[in-house]
RNA sequence: CGGGGCGUAGCAUAGCGGCUUAAUGCGCCGCGUUUGGGACGCGGAGAUCGCUGGUUCAAAUCCAGUCGCCCCGACCA
C-alpha cells in the first residue's frame, strides 16, 4: 500500500519512485540507479526538448568530464559558487596528478576555454551549443531525482556578438522550457527573474520558470542565465567586429535536468501513484487482457491484434500486459502506480460485444465503447486527457497562490498553507535573507512584468514589484 | 558538517548471551487449482547475521574499532 500524499508527502513520493519502477538507491552513496519506466520518461523528455533546442539554431556537442582545477578558477564568482560541491581526481594511472582535476558541476568553463579558440571573427558568431550530459555535485542532501550526487540534464551555451543577442537568447531558452513543460509535461510554471542572492554564480542574472508542488512547496524547473562578458573576460573570448575593434563576447547557458521527472511526480500523483500526461508517457494505452482458458485467450489474441493494428495507425504508444503470473487486479493496480494514461480492460465480454472497456488515469472510471468509436476517438481522448491535467495544473496553482500585505501575513501564509506568496520586496539581500530564516521561505523569482508599487513586506520600503515566495525543494 | 537511526536471504523485518537445524512476510523456482480490482494449496532453493578485533565454556546477541547507508537541519539543478 502506497502512503496518502496528504498523510506524508515525502514518503509518499519515495514509494511512488520506488514502487512504480522509476528508479532505486544504488549502493553508492547519494546516487540513484534509473530503471527503464523512470529513464523512459526521462528519454521522452529529452528527444522532445532535443527537438526544440535544435529548432533554436543549436548544435549538439560533447565536452569532458574532467575539467582542470585552473580553469573553474578563472572566474572568481563562478569557483566560489560551486566550490564547495565539487568531487575532485586527484589519481590517474596510480600517480598523483600535478593538477586535480574537478568532476564537472557544470561545464561553463571546460567549454569556453575551448570556445576562445573556436572563436577570432563575428563571423564565427553567434555560437550555439548544447549538450547532453551527467553533472557531478557533491550534495549534503540527496533526494530521488531531486537532488542527487550525480544527475543527468542538458546545458545550452551559446555566444553572441552583442548584450542584445545573450539577451534574446537567454529569454527564448527560457521560453522554450516554458513551452515544453506547459505542453508537454502539463505543468504550469511562472517565468521571471532570480534574485540576485539566487543568480548562477558567475551570471549577470538569472531566469527560471517555478512551479508549485502537491504539497505546496515551490520548486525551480529550469534556468535560463545571461552570462554577460563575465566568462569571456576571464577566459578571453574575444573577436574582431565589423570596425575591426576587438570586442569580448556576450554568453548565455541555460539547463534543465532530471529533476523533471520528479517534478512530473509531484505535480500530477495522487494516492494511487503517478499521473502520466499522455504526451510524456512511456505508453499512452496499456492494454490489460482477461481470460480464464486457452480458448478465450486464442480470441483474445485476435481481438488485441486489430486493437494494435488500430493503435498503431493512429501512432499511439501502448503496451500489451500478458502477464501470466499476475491477475487482472493486480495489473490494474500496478498500472496506475505506474501512472499509464490510458487502461484497456478487455476479456470475453468486450470480445464478444466488439467493445472496449477503458479507464483514464486521471478519473479511473471505467467506460464502455465500441471498438471502432474508440479507435477513432483515442486520439482526442488522450489529447483531452493532457488539457485536463494543464487545466487542473494551471488551477492548482492560482488557488495556492495567495497574496501578503504585511509581514505577518507573509509568516502566516507560509505556515498555515505553504504555496505561492506574491508580496513587495525592496530588492534588498538583507530583507531576502531575513525572510528565508525566520519563515523558510525563499524568493522563487521576480515573475515577468510584475510590476504596481507599495512596500517591502520586511522593511517597508518602497518597493516597485512584487515577487513570489515559497518554501522550495 | 552538526543531531538521530540502522546494517540478519533479492527486499522488509523478528530474534538482543544457551531454545539445539537463525525465524516470518513479500519476492524467486516446481506442480496443481485460479484469473473482470493487489488469488490459493503443496513442495523447494536461497544467510560466511556489514567488516575487524576482543570478552566468554558459549556471540547475530555484550564491548571496542571500522566501513556503509537512511532520516532530520545548514548548502544546492
Amino acid at each position: 500500500m502506497l502512503a496518502s500524499q496528504s498523510k506524508d508527502f515525502s514518503k509518499w513520493y519515495n514509494q511512488v519512485v520506488l514502487d512504480a519502477g522509476l528508479a532505486e538507491y544504488s549502493s553508492i552513496k547519494g546516487c540513484m540507479v534509473i530503471k527503464p519506466y523512470g529513464y523512459a520518461i526521462w528519454e521522452n523528455m529529452k528527444n522532445i526538448l532535443d527537438g526544440m533546442i535544435k529548432d533554436l539554431g543549436v548544435d549538439n556537442v560533447y565536452f569532458p568530464l574532467f575539467i582542470p582545477e585552473s580553469f573553474l578558477k578563472k572566474e572568481a564568482e563562478h569557483v566560489e559558487g560551486f566550490d564547495p560541491e565539487v568531487a575532485w581526481v586527484t589519481q590517474g594511472g596510480g600517480k598523483e596528478l600535478g593538477e586535480r582535476l574537478a568532476l564537472r558541476p557544470t561545464s561553463e568553463t571546460v567549454m569556453y576555454d575551448t570556445f576562445s579558440k573556436w572563436i577570432q571573427s563575428h563571423r564565427d558568431l553567434p555560437l550555439k551549443v548544447n549538450q547532453w550530459a551527467n553533472i557531478i555535485r557533491w550534495e549534503k542532501r540527496t533526494r530521488l531525482f531531486l537532488r542527487t550526487l550525480e544527475f543527468l540534464w542538458q546545458e545550452g551555451h551559446t555566444v553572441h556578438a552583442d548584450e542584445r543577442g545573450a539577451e534574446e537568447m537567454t529569454n527564448s531558452a527560457l521560453a522554450m522550457y516554458e513551452d515544453f513543460i506547459k505542453n508537454h509535461l502539463a505543468i504550469h510554471t511562472i517565468p521571471g527573474r532570480k534574485s540576485d542572492a539566487e543568480t548562477f554564480a558567475g551570471a549577470d542574472y538569472t531566469l527560471s520558470v517555478e512551479s508549485l508542488m502537491l504539497d505546496g512547496k515551490g520548486l525551480q524547473m529550469g534556468t535560463s542565465h545571461n552570462l554577460g562578458q563575465n566568462f569571456a573576460k576571464s577566459f578571453d573570448i574575444k573577436f574582431l567586429d565589423e570596425k575591426e575593434e576587438q570586442k569580448y563576447a556576450w554568453q548565455t547557458s541555460w539547463g534543465v535536468s532530471t529533476r523533471m521527472v520528479g517534478a512530473l511526480i509531484m505535480a500530477h500523483g495522487d494516492d494511487k501513484g503517478l499521473v502520466l500526461p499522455p504526451r510524456i508517457a512511456p505508453y499512452q494505452v496499456v492494454v490489460v487482457p482477461i481470460w480464464k482458458d486457452n480458448k478465450e485467450k486464442k480470441n483474445l489474441e485476435k481481438y488485441i491484434s486489430s486493437i494494435e493494428r488500430g493503435l498503431s495507425e493512429k501512432g499511439i504508444k501502448f503496451f500489451v500486459d500478458w502477464r501470466e503470473q499476475q491477475t487482472p487486479g493486480w495489473k490494474f493496480n500496478d498500472w496506475e502506480l505506474k501512472g499509464a494514461p490510458l487502461r484497456l480492460e478487455i476479456g470475453p465480454n468486450e470480445v464478444e460485444e466488439k467493445k472496449v472497456t477503458f479507464v483514464l488515469r486521471d478519473d479511473l472510471k471505467k467506460k464502455p465503447l465500441a471498438l471502432d468509436k474508440f479507435l477513432e476517438d483515442a486520439v482526442s481522448i488522450l489529447s483531452e486527457m493532457q488539457k485536463r491535467l494543464l487545466k487542473r495544473s494551471e488551477e492548482f496553482v492560482k488557488d495556492n497562490t495567495r497574496v501578503a500585505e504585511s509581514y505577518s501575513d507573509l509568516k502566516k501564509i507560509i505556515s498555515e498553507y505553504s504555496g505561492f506568496v506574491e508580496a513587495f520586496w525592496c530588492g534588498d539581500e538583507k530583507c531576502e535573507a531575513e525572510i528565508k530564516e525566520e519563515t523558510k521561505a525563499t524568493i522563487r523569482n521576480i515573475p515577468f512584468g510584475s510590476g504596481g508599487k507599495g512596500k517591502c513586506v520586511k522593511c517597508g520600503k518602497k518597493s516597485g514589484h512584487k515577487v513570489l515566495f515559497a518554501k522550495a525543494y
